[in-house]
DNA sequence: CGGCTACTTGAGTGATTTCAAAGGTGGTGG
DNA sequence: CCACCACCTTTGAAATCACTCAAGTAGCCG
């Protein structure tokens, strides 16, 4: 089984799959893109607020965070992207970075320049599509977190977040029983749900006690994946995993 | 002057210009776009949770607005939109609706089919690559509007609003003055801010109070542009209005 | 004038934060 | 192998921001 560093475009193309319907042409197009492969220690930045970056970059190993620091030292964390994931595909576009991005854990990124990708998005409009299908299931993200944090108590956010986090993954094949990894600490995924760790600290421990989820040691194990649900009031639409979705209704099953 | 009613697809051009450079081939191919134009009532549905949209929407007259409704009946807001905006892109590549989008006013709106849109994308990759933009700034929104929700309190994330919302007026010619329109009432904007419309109301009179901004009968009067933007803590960056950077910048001078 | 709807204000309550300090755990060097 | 340090997690008590409930005012339209 080919490891993600020595096929790594092979890593977009199954995340592609979950989400769209790529033909031969698009697929191999991915494939043979040009990219350099590095591996990143955490807690490192990928690109600035007010860079302009010249690379998209793919996940494939770790997790990044996109974050906004704000003036008086606080940050908060706008979106965690695991393996398979691009993160920074709207840079084609939009050329000045208006937030940050940076490894949450050590991570192994395929970088690949705009100027290669541009012209292959020219020849296969259809792969152009299945890139802007991707941003907005990013927007569609946004769109959920905003929900959660303005409508939500704690509770209810962090159960979210967890049912997000545990559905994205299963559907790239990194988690396939009742756990996950989950690589944010208690203090990062405050940061992510406008929380202070103290507090995301005692939701955690009532998530614990009424049985629904347990988080240690970087792994999430899910335990009652329906009463998660309707903690959460959780609904997958936003997901938009069209191609997946009997991947996404078998986790109730299973967890 | 044509009206908005004469000529909508001009509507469009200009938006675009604010943020694009338009070739004059994709110009023409935007004006000539088959569209249908209607009038629509204050607080009726364009688009409903689960539908499949077959057409995108311009809106040309009044205000819009994206929310999603949770289950106990609250909503949430997620995001404005005024005269030259194109709320619907998105639908374009995401079939199935994951919130709803309403008319917050009466409204003039003009309905593109997908049908037609596309086949003038294909023809037009960089037109495509506009609108793909103008979705990536739609995002860049949500950000910030998560970067309020999760780490500003009340009266920032009310300040943070009304910059944007004035700034983004005055780029497609709504604003010149040190005024605008501000159509969503106080309930609105609670509901957008994940406020009550109680303390909402209260954050206004301490605004007023402290002389930086008033919003009466649906108009909002900037009083004191630097304070306001430090309450804020406002960086236009997320606008990405790359081409209107001095209409940005002549905002502090004139209110 | 009556009946809407939107706005405004007060008083009490509650969710979350702040401040402070005590456990755990893993790594490093003596 | 243990001591120590750094970082993360956990808990307690007090303060605060925003919410809930309730009532009252203002404006608009028939």
């Amino acid at each position: 089984m080919p490891t993600a560093h020595t096929m790594p475009m092979e890593m977009l193309t199954r995340k592609l799959d979950s989400i769209t319907r790529l033909g031969e042409a698009e697929r191999s197009a991915l494939l043979s893109l040009p990219h350099t492969v590095r591996s990143l220690p955490a807690r490192h930045d990928i690109a600035r607020f007010g860079d302009r970056p010249s690379h998209c970059c793919l996940v494939l190993q770790g997790w990044v965070s996109r974050y906004a620091a704000l003036s008086d030292g606080d940050r908060q964390i706008l979106s965690f992207y695991v393996a398979g994931d691009m993160p920074d595909l709207q840079s084609l576009h939009l050329h000045r970075m208006d937030h940050n991005l940076a490894t949450l854990t050590a991570c192994v990124i395929a970088f690949i320049p705009h100027d290669e990708l541009r012209p292959v998005l020219r020849r296969h409009p259809d792969l152009a599509d299945a890139l802007w299908r991707d941003t907005l299931i990013d927007a569609a993200h946004y769109r959920e977190r905003i929900t959660s944090l303005g409508r939500r108590q704690a509770l209810g956010r962090v159960a979210h977040v967890f049912c997000e986090l545990y559905l994205r993954q299963r559907v790239v094949g990194l988690a396939t029983g009742p756990s996950c990894p989950l690589a944010p600490k208690q203090s990062e995924l405050a940061d992510a749900l406008g929380l202070t760790s103290v507090h995301l600290n005692r939701v955690l421990r009532t998530l614990r006690q009424r049985k629904l989820v347990t988080l240690t040691g970087g792994v999430l194990t899910i335990e009652d994946w329906d009463e998660l649900v309707t903690v959460a009031e959780f609904d997958p639409t936003f997901l938009h995993q069209d191609n997946d979705a009997p991947a996404i209704h078998e986790a109730a099953k299973i967890a």
